[in-house]
DNA sequence: TGTCGATTTATTGTATACAACAATACTGGC
DNA sequence: GCCAGTATTGTTGTATACAATAAATCGACA
């Protein structure tokens, strides 16, 4: 029950930061993005409440924002629990973000400044040297940083914010789906290749540097026929997965 | 302040139906949609509460809500308004609109079976129809049938969940930027010719149909500059126009 | 008369109490 | 030992009370 997590909560109580809705949405993402909450996990209001210290009002507040985000599932006189896409949705969600991503790099081919640019090359750099030092966390940290800022930078500001969104399912699903024997999800080059193609100006090679990563990211993960256990279940009739 | 719109709220409690957040929801939704709930209305929690004779902690998760669905803007401290977004956004909805409804039909076109079709094909000929009859909001209802119903439809359901949004805030700038010259933004033939294409099984022809059908669709918008009035404000150097 | 300031009012933020519902555990019968 | 029915517990749904904040009003003063 009790997590590492209750830590960080209870110190940021401590040192009288406000907590309000939105700090427990970003809490509760950050949490279910970094599996230190991994799918189907309860979250009952009153606990929720007891850890970050506010009552259940601004619980249930953020766990509503949080259904409209598709982090939870709350189904009506149910406790909410972590979502668990399907696979279906998996292969769906990475379909949705190749559309989205790329056609915001195309736009953002050769229409960004130096700064913004060398920022995104310094992230990119930093990936690297993590992945290099055997820094996961650190990798996925600079790896999304990126992603994140070109959703920040979209000219179109509308599909910035579904590019945000679908960023947020897509790192769900990888931690989800993504094959134990793999210790990492980095595909070498990809990035600095991309931001090659937006110094460069070259709207279509990047969407197609953009399509083929989130490609290549997807065959990272574990999205066959199910394992041999859940098969059985299914052969032998079980009449509902319970699986959304 | 008293509309038409409370009398059917009024009707529905009277008859016993049982009011939850989803149909303050989707009342909300409804009414902005045909603009008797214009852009910029003020809606207070307790105001709502007492229309839909529930309290406000039904009404706070209702406008929660509707915030995620960009429908109402929902700032800290402050009234919940009906939101008024602005040309720039009007048409970076209408371009993540072509793409994502160009992509749906595409995945459509040659995947539906003939109920499917022959469903989109009468509310076309409905939509006719009530163009004819000079109906607008009959004609309005099944243009939109349309649309819903292709996202409804989409195999990809997380860009379907993604288009009906669009479809959603779409309606909504074209209710706020029709031109009053304007009795109809009906475009005629377009949607037969996009259900031609699907029948026929070419994706490319039905994206292309569709993203005709957008352009000409925001053409008919007023989305040129600013009015004079507006205008002469802000070169006199208003500090900020306070309009999202 | 116009503007600044204080007071009042309107509205949201938060906590809490109770009701309704769901899931679980328990007990009695077979 | 197993199943059904019931009691109990856990959890959410809703309403309400009070606190905190923002807006509006009014009045004093220049």
């Amino acid at each position: 029950m009790s997590n590492a997590w209750q830590e960080d909560v209870q110190a940021a109580v401590a040192a009288g930061v406000r907590i309000s809705d939105q700090h427990i949405v970003d809490k509760v993402r950050r949490a279910v993005l970094t599996q230190r909450l991994p799918p189907g996990t309860r979250l009952p209001e009153v606990t929720l409440g007891e850890v970050f210290g506010v009552s259940r009002s601004v619980v249930r507040k953020a766990l509503t924002r949080l259904a409209a985000d598709h982090v939870v599932d709350q189904r009506p006189n149910q406790v909410a629990r972590v979502r668990a896409p399907s696979i279906e949705e998996t292969r769906e969600t990475f379909a949705a973000r190749r559309l989205v991503e790329g056609e915001v790099v195309a736009l953002l081919a050769g229409q960004l400044d130096d700064g913004a640019l060398s920022a995104l090359e310094q992230e990119a750099h930093r990936e690297i040297e993590a992945h290099q030092c055997g820094d996961e966390p650190a990798r996925i940290e600079h790896s999304l940083a990126i992603h994140h800022q070109v959703a920040e930078l979209s000219p179109n500001r509308v599909l910035g914010a579904m590019l945000t969104d679908l960023i947020l399912r897509t790192s769900i699903v990888i931690a989800l789906y993504k094959r134990p024997s793999l210790a990492s999800c980095y595909l070498d080059g990809d990035h600095p290749r991309l931001l090659a193609r937006l110094r460069a100006g070259e709207p279509e090679k990047a969407r197609g540097v953009i399509d083929e990563h989130l490609r290549a990211l997807e065959d990272l993960l574990d999205l066959g026929p199910r394992e041999t256990e859940t098969d059985l279940m299914a052969i032998l009739g079980r009449p509902s997965p319970a699986e959304a």
